[in-house]
DNA sequence: CCGCAGGGCCGCCAGT
DNA sequence: CCACTGGCGGCCCTGC
């Protein structure tokens, strides 16, 4: 097992059949009290906006309580009506799990309160779970997550621990994929691992499209470290935003820390200092991995050969690509190209 | 498989 | 006293 499992780790398991062409895929949306509304919307809108080619609905979302449906407290203060009980769990192909804040012997304890226990009862046999931000404690209060790798909101990673130590909690990823069980970081990460499933089940364009018209990056990259610091100081100040936008203009070339701190006239102490502040990540790891974006760019929408891709996203052998595909994606580039590059069915 | 050279990264610390 | 800068050195990774 790797130590660090990456953002979407893992290439598309053999055992998860797309749905049916013509039956939109069942997703089951199961909520607690207390939960968090922009993560709600989440699989609404993206599984929910996903159309084929010829515009039909790609997945069906409902939404569902374990004890029945009702009116269902948000931290907000309001209430959403939730119109579905634990039924639907039975014939749902994706079960979402979002957050739940307030006290719940799932976060506070590790066990699954009877409600939830009976409710995850009736989930078909070799449906997906996912969750996203702190839902992650419902999978690992079931037992799900013993020995595999998964991610929570990164202010909750110890505690997750602290509760199941036979869960490989990874802090700093976006997402986790064991295949039949992906986890996600916080709330807005939760985009991230829906994105992911469309990706895996229709391929990049559909879940391109879907991005697009969200209005959110088709990937992200950096994993969730980079917002457990400060995120975006204001503007104005000194920053390496110049350096940044000059490094992808020429990303096929080799490009030296020093080039880059001189570009913003700074040392070279200074900017790697800076960058990573702005950034997250190192300036040489932030390259990289505005090199792998390229490289899936290149693999999704031409057939240029990988040594071709290798030259235009600045790895500059063929060798270097994959170690580094194969470190970030977990997968080789032909596998990667074989399994998001469009095809008509 | 090894060792070497060149960079990158970052804690540390003195200087402004 | 403080915030910030940037040079140094040790450690690591990568390519040859």
């Amino acid at each position: 097992l790797p130590a660090r499992l990456p953002h979407a780790a893992e290439a598309p398991s053999a055992t998860q059949a797309p749905p049916a062409a013509d039956a939109p895929h069942t997703v089951a949306v199961l909520v607690h009290d207390g939960l968090i509304p922009f993560e709600l919307g989440i699989p609404f809108r993206i599984f929910g906006t996903a159309r084929t080619s010829d515009g039909r609905p790609l997945y069906e979302v409902l939404l569902c309580a374990p004890d029945g449906p009702r009116p269902v407290p948000t931290d907000a203060g309001f209430t959403v009506d939730v119109p579905h009980g634990p039924e639907v769990l039975e014939r749902a192909g994706t079960v979402v799990i979002p957050a739940a804040h307030g006290a719940r012997p799932e976060f506070d304890e590790g066990r699954l309160s009877p409600a939830t226990a009976a409710a995850l009862a009736r989930v078909r046999p070799g449906a997906r779970l996912v969750s996203i931000c702190t839902g992650a404690f419902f999978l690992a209060a079931a037992g799900l997550l013993d020995g595999l790798p998964a991610t929570t909101h990164w202010a909750h990673a110890d505690h997750l621990r602290r509760l199941h130590p036979d869960v490989l909690v990874q802090p700093d990823v976006l997402c986790v994929d064991n295949g039949s069980v992906l986890t996600s970081a916080g709330v807005a990460a939760g985009l991230d691992v829906c994105l992911h499933l469309v990706r895996r089940d229709h391929g990049a364009a559909v879940a391109n499209d879907v991005a697009r018209r969200t209005v959110v990056p088709p990937h992200r990259e950096g994993g969730q470290a980079q917002f457990i610091r400060r995120p975006v100081p204001a503007g104005g100040l000194p920053s390496t935003a110049a350096a940044r936008a000059w490094a992808l203009d020429r990303l096929d070339r080799p490009l030296a820390l020093r080039e880059l701190a001189a570009r913003e006239s700074m040392s070279v102490r200074t900017f790697t200092r800076r960058f990573r502040e702005e950034m997250g990540v190192s300036p040489g790891q932030w390259l990289t991995q505005q090199r792998v974006e390229r490289t899936r760019h290149l693999l999704e929408t031409t057939d240029l050969t990988v040594d071709r891709i290798a030259e235009l996203t600045g790895f500059g052998t063929a060798a270097s690509l994959r170690q580094r595909l194969r470190e970030t994606l977990g997968v080789s580039p032909s596998a990667y190209r074989r399994t998001f590059r469009f095809t008509k069915n």
